[in-house]
DNA sequence: CCTTTCCTTTTACATATGTTAAAAAATCAG
DNA sequence: CTGATTTTTTAACATATGTAAAAGGAAAGG
């Protein structure tokens, strides 16, 4: 476990460089979780106290409208997987992750990587750093979905991320672009 | 102007508590900017290097889809203005940010501020709160337009920001809505 | 290998929202 | 106050996307 923890926090290293206390500090508090296809993360209902991030694997966030599913996030290698609207505001998520495959999560619970935030600087810069990213994400995203059509966030989730489009079912990545899956086959009939 | 400058500190020290010499620090690098109503802060195409609150008035950042205007954001008394797609990653901005009444910012350069948080961990705390609050606002915001229709849209922005009715344009709201001003109209007839 | 389940596409139809243009209402400047 | 400009509403029509149901394909489990 400490192999895993140890190759990741190197990559960890690569957006802020931390001292060895840090590291050490840091691979403490961290867990590995490994789950398989389908099994779930973390349930719906529960306040969200913890900071994973995918190693290795895909999974996703999820949320029910009107008794219909809805993917909101997708993460892969490497990427931070959180629900900031519950983590940050200590309120209760109406999301859920969840694996899309056999998928291996470095845990680090919130409230202790917080308090560390106070003796370890570099730490809470790395977070921050993080949350930058995720920010930054989210505000591109948004300017998708807020006036392009259908086809227009398709055609860009394939220029940007053409991963996705190879590791996730469609009905996935309907719901993630904010349409349906009949909506979706339209339009990749459309364009071939 | 460091009388303007101390009430809206003390704001500020709501959020993330900061000792004298942050303050101080934090004071010598902020400037006031006051502007007139449709007078712009940023231009369209530079690389955004500054970080805004409006301490007075109320703002909002646009850019052009297909010749269109669109409004991506609103802010209002004691709310961060950063268009962070530049701001973090040194990229110029295809957004502009212009007052939508006469306004008062509070101007802090981004370079010597990413440079205070080496001395001082208190005011980078801060910013971290800043924008994991800027973060998780922007989460709220993907899953309201992601599935839900044009008049949901609407009556969640009645619900939870009656103020920005009263201030704004509906041209403009209907854009932040993603929807266009026709549907935007035609919704608040069906409703009354 | 076969059966079952799940995923994707297709079809037909319904509806929300967009587009264009014009009229009505509100705001602004002289 | 008056005319000009801007904003909002209304109308008619076009179109993208949703809904429901069925069929075809692919994957999974025994």
């Amino acid at each position: 476990m400490r192999q895993v923890l140890d190759s990741f926090f190197s990559y960890l290293e690569n957006i802020q460089n931390l001292t060895p206390s840090s590291i050490d500090r840091l691979a403490r508090l961290s867990s590995v979780v490994r789950l398989n296809k389908n099994e779930i993360l973390q349930q719906i209902g529960k306040t969200c106290r913890t900071i994973y991030f995918v190693n290795h694997g895909a999974a996703r966030i999820f949320y029910y409208k009107d008794g219909l599913e809805i993917t909101e996030y997708f993460a892969f290698e490497k990427d931070l997987i959180i629900r900031a609207e519950s983590l940050f505001t200590n309120q209760p998520s109406q999301k859920g992750i969840i694996c899309m495959e056999d998928t291996e999560f470095i845990s680090i619970p919130s409230e202790p990587l917080f308090s560390l935030f106070d003796s370890h600087h570099d730490i809470e810069r790395l977070f921050r750093k993080l949350i930058q990213n995720a920010y930054v994400e989210t505000v591109r995203r948004i300017e998708l979905i807020q006036f392009n059509t259908a086809e227009e966030r398709y055609q860009a989730l394939l220029a940007n991320h053409p991963e996705v489009l190879q590791k996730v079912p469609l009905k996935f990545i309907a719901s993630y672009l904010g349409i349906t899956q009949v909506s979706l086959s339209r339009i990749r009939g459309s364009l071939s």
